[in-house]
DNA sequence: GGTATAATTGAGACACAGTCTCACTTGGAC
DNA sequence: GTCCAAGTGAGACTGTGTCTCAATTATACC
């Protein structure tokens, strides 16, 4: 990540590696806030400016993708399997899978409704394996 | 949309009709302030804080859902013709189209990984026709 | 190794969205 | 008409994200 960072001309400093390793260490999304709790743990003087600047740079450099769980709150993910999501409601993990259904349907919509898609967003939202059995045992 | 409020045994109040009215004069995705500034036209008293409890409430009975476009904020629509939005990243309107391609999906994930999905959430970002002509005129 | 300089930084002020509390109001059942 | 629980607005509060600015620093160049 780092050296995708410094090929599109950007400086490698160690607030910034302090944010890559915040977000790799993460195994699922992460809010800007966390990734600052955890990145001032290799970098204590870390700033929030400092994280939401890197935060934007990644994601214009295709390297973080934003999700939207149900607590209305931006998160972030790298982007590395895949592009799309399963969200789990209850413990916030994040499942990547590669099946992407939404090329064709692009393309049958720009041509019906003359609309150009550029990107899209698609997350599933539901309860993983290990929540489901917990769900069934604890009547919420 | 009134009637299933009272049938849903919530209260018919001058300011949830106004926020109701609010919604269905706006043709996209509104904000929780755009909701409130439109509603005051019909109810002068409106408050914050209401438009936010009865966007919620709305929310829980299946009459709005919320949309994110690419500007971070929190944006609401009616649910009406479908489930699904094409987003003009310019002018922000929202075309809605009825195809589903994620419940076939969402059986063979559910099956692979064992994962419930109970919603999920797909938009696709672009350009629509006017702003596609408007573009090609000026270079941005 | 030293220097110049433009990119990057953190602190802190700021703007704004959304939440919460609490006393007051009101819809609607009776 | 009366009653009361649901609903309300005002305003304080919290947290997120943005912006500015002076200080720092990575790195190209010598």
């Amino acid at each position: 990540m780092a050296d995708v960072l410094k090929q599109a001309g950007h400086r490698l400093t160690g607030p910034r590696l302090a944010v890559l390793e915040a977000i790799e260490s993460g195994d699922g999304p992460l809010s800007p806030g966390e990734v600052l709790e955890r990145g001032r743990q290799t970098y204590p003087e870390l700033g929030r400016a400092t994280v939401y600047r890197t935060l934007d740079l990644l994601t214009d450099l295709g390297m973080l993708r934003p999700v939207f769980l149900g607590d209305g709150g931006t998160r972030v993910v790298a982007v590395r399997d895949g592009y799309h999501h399963l969200l789990c409601l209850r413990c916030g993990a994040a499942v990547c899978f590669d099946e992407c259904v939404v090329t064709d349907l692009a393309a049958t919509l720009s041509e019906r409704l003359g609309f150009q898609v550029k990107s899209h967003l698609l997350e599933l939202f539901g309860l993983c394996a290990s929540c489901r059995t917990d769900q069934s045992e604890v009547a919420r």
